[in-house]
DNA sequence: ACATTAATTGTGT
DNA sequence: ACACAATTAATGT
């Protein structure tokens, strides 16, 4: 993590969209640190250990489970003013992260040191509700992800990653090669290469290189 | 502008 | 899954 800085002024009207408590928000805005990422960066290793629960301001992270020979599969995504479940559950006992997490754009967030949740469960209710409400949305996410890893097929997941990506993204235009969705869905670059084959000739999509331009 | 190289994508087994 | 061919983009001269 480089570039942390002071707090921008800005980033306190955002804070007010999610908690009404002005002594909260200021407390946020006193304790937290706050990051501007570029594309791409590794926000949380697997088994490093959690020191401050992150929340998206802008930007997009996705979550991903990997095994110990680099096998990486999607989980969610974390995006706008939301924040992990993992860095929350993982806060409670002071564990080690299961999970990576990496910058899909470029992202701006805050982070709020570890410390201050005993503090701020109790003393705070809205920052109770945040908690309860991350954990339980992300924990429906991953849920979604296992449903769909364990009884769709893969022309459908690709798809269904697909719409997602273009979605998130607010984009029609995907910048990504067969091979980084691929690591993403687990598979092949092959297979991907050729459903996606499949998805242009019936029209859903059309294939570039790098790129993929959703219909 | 052209040649070279690297990366991405396509295809058969 | 692997091997290799074909194509495209990036880079140097």
């Amino acid at each position: 993590m480089n570039t942390k800085e002071s707090i921008p002024e800005s980033v306190q009207p955002l804070l007010k969209k999610l908690f009404n408590d002005n002594d909260l928000v200021a407390e946020i805005m006193e304790k937290a640190a706050y990051y501007e990422l570029p594309e791409d960066t590794v926000i949380v290793e697997i088994d490093s250990y959690i020191k401050s629960i992150p929340i998206v301001l802008d930007g997009l992270i996705k979550v991903m489970r990997e095994d110990e020979d680099g096998n990486e599969i999607l989980l969610y995504y974390l995006q706008d003013l939301s924040s992990c479940a993992m860095s929350l559950s993982c806060c409670m006992n002071y564990g080690k992260s299961k999970v990576k997490a990496i910058t899909e754009v470029p992202t701006k967030l805050i982070r709020v040191p570890i410390e201050h949740m005993d503090d701020w469960m109790t003393k705070y209710r809205e920052w109770r509700g945040f908690v309860v409400d991350t954990s339980s949305s992300k924990f429906e996410s991953l849920l979604d992800a296992v449903d769909t890893i364990a009884f769709k097929k893969m022309d459908e997941r690709l798809m269904q990653y697909l719409e997602n990506k273009s979605e998130l993204l607010d984009s029609s235009v995907l910048n990504i090669t067969h091979q980084e969705i691929a690591n993403e869905l687990s598979t092949s670059r092959e297979v991907i290469s050729r459903l996606l084959k499949q998805l242009e000739n019936l029209g859903e999509i059309k294939l570039h290189r790098n790129k993929i331009e959703m219909l």
